[in-house]
DNA sequence: CCTATGATTTAGGTATACCTAAATAGTAGA
DNA sequence: TCTACTATTTAGGTATACCTAAATCATAGG
């Protein structure tokens, strides 16, 4: 092995690469900084620029790269992030619905596996799954089109005013706050009440119709994602 | 990433060379050339040389390797190879049991993923199949612990008297030849009458109470194994 | 307009895991 | 024993993907 190719021809950076512009561009697909590149992928910013030079410069190019100016994925690039963030949430439904992983460990397998599985192994775990749309974050899973949908929902952490709310989706990318908030039963398609306490700098939430409220600090609700129901 | 480092540690081409030098070792652990290697690996002998050196004087040394004298593994080396094997017979038993892949088709996803799981993934899809012994193509799984059941097996290719046979397993290496004696009905367990065919170079094989006899090329009989049933 | 600050880029360096070409060691036959 | 031949090793080189340190660029505030 001369280097990490993969089975899909790119190598694990340049997949992780391109899943951080595809994540940090976010819906508008604006550009991205080098310097949040760096920070996401804990990279010198160096080493980021370096890299995204080679990929603008291939033959066929996977960004789109300008001096000073950021980067963008180039339609295939953005083709191939979609790709492995449907890897990776395929794989993260099939640890857990198949595989009964605990919630807060699909991530870290996924984050490793996706890079490596087949063409074949995507469509088998997919036709054993039913083909799902939806992760078990609530993340929308990109079909093999490479087309994603889209969902309207706010931060926790953005509540200004009290209400009763649908859990749209939970981040995964830290286990302890995930254990935190699964312990207090936020699940995707949980409903959710939430009263902004005046003493804490945290939010007061019922889950379902629980008589029980969890205080949840500040850092944790940054990680759920809402939809406010019509009262 | 500063290198393709794995969940265990070790690079996947470190993974590679400790299989390559268990298998090659055989079950006596002879000691192992570089050309062997080199042929195995698909490498260049000077590669070979020099990627055994680094191993060999590592703190914890994988291996013990000296100038002009071939390799063999270490006590620690041993441990590992043992537990890339089981990776790779738990998941091709996997993707062959629970995600219907095609026989021929398993080795190669294995052979790629068997350096990526954790821990965790191996402990749960040998649960899912119930602590399997056994691969689909009929080869030994070694257990946890590293231990790895003997079994005694002849290669139909050596087979110089007729007769009646338990079908051991099937080599994996080769998906060409594979999809060939799966289409003969080859499969461990099944029985097998041979007799030798003067006229051609191959096997004349039966499977089961079949009428129908299949000549199997030399090159094919070298990649199964066999038991003799007693008379 | 000009400078201070932070972002970005350039330059030079590291480790891994390959490669080829050239040197050397081991061995089997004359 | 000497030599031919093969196996192995050494030397020097490549690409990937990182790093640090030292420029350079962009822009906001004075």
């Amino acid at each position: 092995m001369p280097a990490g190719r993969q089975a899909n021809g790119n190598t694990e950076s340049v997949d992780n690469y391109l899943k951080a512009i595809l994540t940090l561009g976010g819906r508008e697909e604006k550009r991205v900084t080098i310097k949040s590149l760096s920070e996401r992928l804990r990279v010198a910013p160096a080493s980021v620029t370096n890299m995204l030079q080679k990929l603008a410069a291939a033959p066929a190019p996977l960004v789109e790269y300008e001096r000073h100016g950021g980067v963008q994925l180039s339609p295939a690039g953005k083709r191939r992030a979609l790709e492995i963030v449907r890897h990776h949430r395929l794989i993260e439904t099939f640890l857990y619905e198949v595989l009964d992983y605990p919630i807060e460990e699909v991530h870290d397998e996924a984050e490793r596996l996706e890079h490596f599985i087949s063409e074949r192994f995507e469509e088998r775990i997919a036709a054993k799954l039913g083909n799902p749309r939806i992760d078990p974050h609530g993340h929308s899973i990109p079909t093999i089109e490479g087309e994603m949908a889209a969902r309207e929902s706010m931060l926790l952490a953005d509540v200004v005013r009290d209400g009763t709310f649908v859990i749209d989706s939970v981040s995964d990318r830290d286990a302890e706050n995930l254990r935190l908030i699964e312990a207090c039963g936020i699940t995707p398609g949980a409903r959710l009440r939430v009263s902004k306490s005046t003493s804490s700098e945290g939010y007061s939430v019922r889950i379902g119709r629980s008589a029980k409220a969890f205080d949840l600090p500040r850092e944790v609700a940054q990680d759920v994602r809402i939809v406010r129901l019509p009262k």
